[in-house]
DNA sequence: TGCTTACATTAAATCGATTGCACTATTGAC
DNA sequence: GTCAATAGTGCAATCGATTTAATGTAAGCA
């Protein structure tokens, strides 16, 4: 038997061939019970046979949906940049795992950086069963304002009062005392802060650092907190900066890896040595933290799973489901960063 | 004048409003010639103030397309985890701000890792207007087989026999050959190239080293080339087996910065000092390379550019237009990461 | 006035599916 | 044998737009 002179693109044509209604045809490749067995196997075998597939595109109009949700990365007012940091691939690839489990599509955006709210207007957001942002920017009422419109949507983040967003993030307070206490445990008296603070996220890392310094009894020098987005350019200027003022320090946090390996290049290239002058530790152990010399301590969130949280609230949403906020854990990754002894010379890295 | 009490959606609400049909108010807003100037700016103002936007959804189901591009990262057999690498971040960055422009959406997801074309039914292939992969793979045919459906797709990748799909490049012979002969022309004599051959753009880049060696007249050994796909760890590990098997080299040219930068974590711990007893180049000059101690010299392609150029060939093919390949110049940045003379301490890094 | 031409607008088909409701045939109970 | 219940199927409306072909109306000209 010859293949079908036309494809059998629609419907239509595949109920046609099996002498039932489109209707039928319908029900019987969703499995309706309404539907006899006989029905079913018979429209389901031409349809394997002549290769028909459902246009997903017709349904989904149809049912006024979309399978899709969009992935808003929020772009801080100062370096547009922090996008090139590897946390959010690995984030966005927590993400697209997810949803492809779930068999939902992913739509990137970036945000726009004054005002998300222009988003509401957009396909970004119109298109979209749901919408996952990455960060909170410095626009914490106006994701308020856009989550009172009723589309679901989650946030990751760090809590804020008057909060009315879906929120999942990590144990940032938490992860800021980590980062101080370990340096303070190892002896460090003149702590630096490397962050942009505007960001709740960093806010909240820098409140553990002040708590961890309290608990020590240590005081705050507004000098040693340098004020950098998610830059690593920034981030080197403002170690130069310091340095050039002559800024007594012997450790630093940084909010980032990828701001603390910056931090690290640019204090040994002025001749520092880290860990032993300055010790430095990061946030989010990229994977590249590991491969740096010395290798950096870092603040580890599980960002994969991060990412599947996030994905299972927006759907949770979709779903009509009540979702709460999800905080997940932080934990000190060490890699003797901090006057640990050398590795010896020719010894197998593990 | 109170808001109104419903919220118009549909044309067909608008254009009750304005007592005309919906075909004018469609023709009002699509800006047609049909339409007297003073029908189009009585339905234009009624649109804009009843805040009334067009569903994009229902016109691409009526025109039959999306104006979705889907972005498809080809995992390679061996790593899945190529992706981590920070040049995609990159590339996906400068695809979304050039597709935004042209008001086209992203669409982002993996390949299946074992063939492609399980894609040609999936909603990534058929609810986009165009496709872009980034990476060949390993599946050379089977693109050619995607790409004679007929669906717009164009590939970052590098040129292969009988390649019928539309190839958009980095010059990545003459990128390897200028990583190598860089080596060669500081004195280096035993040259390690590390990358994934099966990969046409590392074996491209292979290539250009192979041809560097020949011009300086020496022989290529089999030992020094460390078959390692996109992966820190296993590059790594790679480097400690030839470390351990003693095998000697004084340099290395590496298919990524990520690998590199693991390469030279990898020999530091082993004792051996970078770059005077192993110097290494990387490919890429990601944001970090910059960073590394020593400073990473690497071979530099556009990336930004790259996804503009991807764009705007994919979008051409949309348009019928015939698209043929580009290839995009690769420059080598040096970074002083082969013996050059130390910077003095406490310089100001410019 | 009558006829042509140009212009402005509308009616209706269309894209490809889902689903409420109506309808027919079969079965079982009495 | 009649009637109610049930199972299986089809008709047609619907989602929200675009566009072809048809219609109406006014101006231009003999």
């Amino acid at each position: 038997m010859p293949p079908a002179q036309h494809k059998v693109t629609t419907l239509q044509q595949l109920a046609d061939l099996a002498g039932v209604s489109r209707a039928t045809a319908s029900r019987a490749l969703s499995d309706s019970t309404l539907i006899s067995d006989k029905t079913k196997s018979k429209i389901r075998s031409l349809a394997q046979k002549h290769n028909y597939r459902i246009n997903e595109r017709a349904r989904d109009f149809r049912l006024q949906r979309s399978r899709v949700i969009s992935v808003v990365f929020m772009l801080d007012n100062q370096s547009q940049q922090h996008m090139s940091d590897p946390f959010f691939l690995e984030m966005l690839g927590g993400i697209a795992d997810s949803l492809a489990q779930h068999d939902y599509d992913l739509l990137l955006a970036h945000a726009p950086i004054e005002n998300v709210e222009h988003l509401r207007d957009s396909r970004v957001f119109r298109n979209a069963d749901g919408v996952i942002f990455i960060g909170q920017g410095e626009q914490h009422e106006r994701l308020n304002a856009l989550a009172a419109q009723g589309r679901p949507m989650v946030i990751w983040g760090s809590k804020l009062p008057n909060k009315r967003y879906c929120l999942v993030g990590g144990e940032n307070e938490h992860g800021g005392y980590l980062a101080a206490s370990h340096l303070l445990k190892l002896g460090r008296r003149h702590l630096a802060f490397c962050g942009r603070i505007d960001i709740p996220e960093v806010a909240a890392r820098y409140r553990g650092y002040q708590r961890a310094l309290a608990e020590f009894g240590i005081a705050e020098h507004a000098d040693r907190v340098l004020d950098v987005p998610f830059d690593m350019r920034r981030a080197q200027a403002a170690f130069c900066a310091v340095l050039e003022r002559r800024v007594r320090f012997d450790a630093a946090v940084c909010a980032s890896d990828v701001m603390a390996l910056s931090a690290m290049a640019t204090l040994s290239e002025a001749g520092m040595r880290v860990p032993e002058d300055i010790a430095v530790v990061g946030y989010d152990d990229i994977g590249l933290a590991a491969y740096s010399s010395p290798p950096l301590t870092s603040v580890r969130q599980n960002i994969r799973w991060a990412g599947r949280v996030l994905v299972e609230s927006v759907l949770g949403l979709i779903n009509g489901e009540q979702i709460g906020d999800t905080r997940l854990a932080s934990t000190l990754i060490v890699r003797r960063s901090c006057g640990a002894p050398p590795t010896p010379p020719h010894a197998t890295a593990s």
